[in-house]
DNA sequence: GCAATTCTGAACCGTTCGGTACACAATTGC
DNA sequence: GCAATTGTGTACCGAACGGTTCAGAATTGC
């Protein structure tokens, strides 16, 4: 046998993932993903079946991936600290994060809106258990309950605009700066 | 001659700027435009060159009626009125916006980052005049220049998230409460 | 009317798309 | 070793892509 370890197919995946993360669904070819996953064709389909539900793998483990980065976060900071720095980036997790990307289930429900409904609405599922988490941290932070809904919903937007932003390449000291006065704002409305 | 008249070219520029805000750029075929502008095919090229350079037309198009729009707005209300109701939407400038559509310039950034670097600038640039003009805005309200131009940025940020938020198709109730919570926090940080 | 000019429908170009078929190479159990 | 099994490289599929060409329809000046 031939086998592609697990290893493999884990390693192949994460390429997968980087280069729809950069690109985009419509914009990554089949082609493209053979290239930088370095698999053959039939390889490609016999382990993902096909591009789009190998997309579905791909946002849904990157929406894992950020969740599970924060809820670690949550127990070593102050939980407002958890989401100025998620919004500051860079460095989340201990783990870079490509921040220039932007967010991947932003970057779905953009591209996707009016093509491929579906993958929209599993892109939005996923932001709106973002947004709970947001929810949660503003409660811990001493918020209350209609209160941190209204700042949850906020901070929604807020993360939606920063990772179209990140995608302009715009001077990062101004951006920091942003965030920077933006969290003063919330953060004396919750004192 | 079977000649088409200047209206005739404004309708179909009309058709094509919809069909390019709603589908995006890669997502608008050529037989897509061509349906919809009820135009031939060699009708199209004589008259728009190519798909690339319709895009731009469009989206300079689109830039520059949002743009008036505001410069209009801004003779008949109270500045930050002007800002308020442009991100709530549905009624600017006497005509109905699609707003579930997003922002043709927010799709274009995110859309064509690391596809077509170009077009991500040109974008940009149309954003940042409209920053320039929210700047504006606020000063008029009487912000201090270093803080017009911090709550500007922050309303960038807030324009890109909301331009997203509207094609999840989330209820729409909830939104224009988050604006809502959002404009009193900038309206008292100003006065 | 008639020729010159202007526009356009439709066939066609090569390329790329996502996806399939299959023969061959590699590994296994024994 | 030798089948049987399993994974893969490659040729190939029809369809759709953006773009070109050109004969002929429509409209003009006269």
């Amino acid at each position: 046998m031939a086998r592609p370890t697990e290893f493999d197919q884990n390693k192949a995946l994460n390429k997968a993932l980087a280069l729809f993360w950069r690109k985009g669904y419509q914009a990554a070819s089949l082609t493209d993903l053979l290239a930088t996953m370095d698999i053959g064709r039939s390889s490609f389909y016999a382990a993902f079946t096909d591009k789009r539900t190998l997309y579905i793998i791909c946002m849904d483990l990157f929406a894992e991936r950020v969740m599970e980065m924060l809820e670690r976060e949550r127990k070593e900071k102050p939980p407002i600290d958890v989401l100025q720095d998620f919004f500051a980036g860079n460095q989340v997790g201990g783990r870079h994060v490509r921040s220039d990307w932007g967010c991947m289930l932003v970057n779905s429900v953009l591209e996707l809106a009016g093509v491929d409904e579906d993958l929209v609405a599993r892109a939005s599922g996923h932001l709106t258990a973002l947004q709970r988490f947001f929810e949660t941290c503003l409660r811990d932070a001493g918020a209350s309950p209609s209160q941190a809904g209204e700042l949850a919903a906020m901070l929604m937007l807020f993360n939606e605009g920063i990772r179209v932003s990140n995608r302009r390449r715009l001077p990062d000291a101004r951006h920091q700066q942003t965030i920077a006065a933006t969290f003063r704002l919330i953060r004396s409305s919750i004192a």
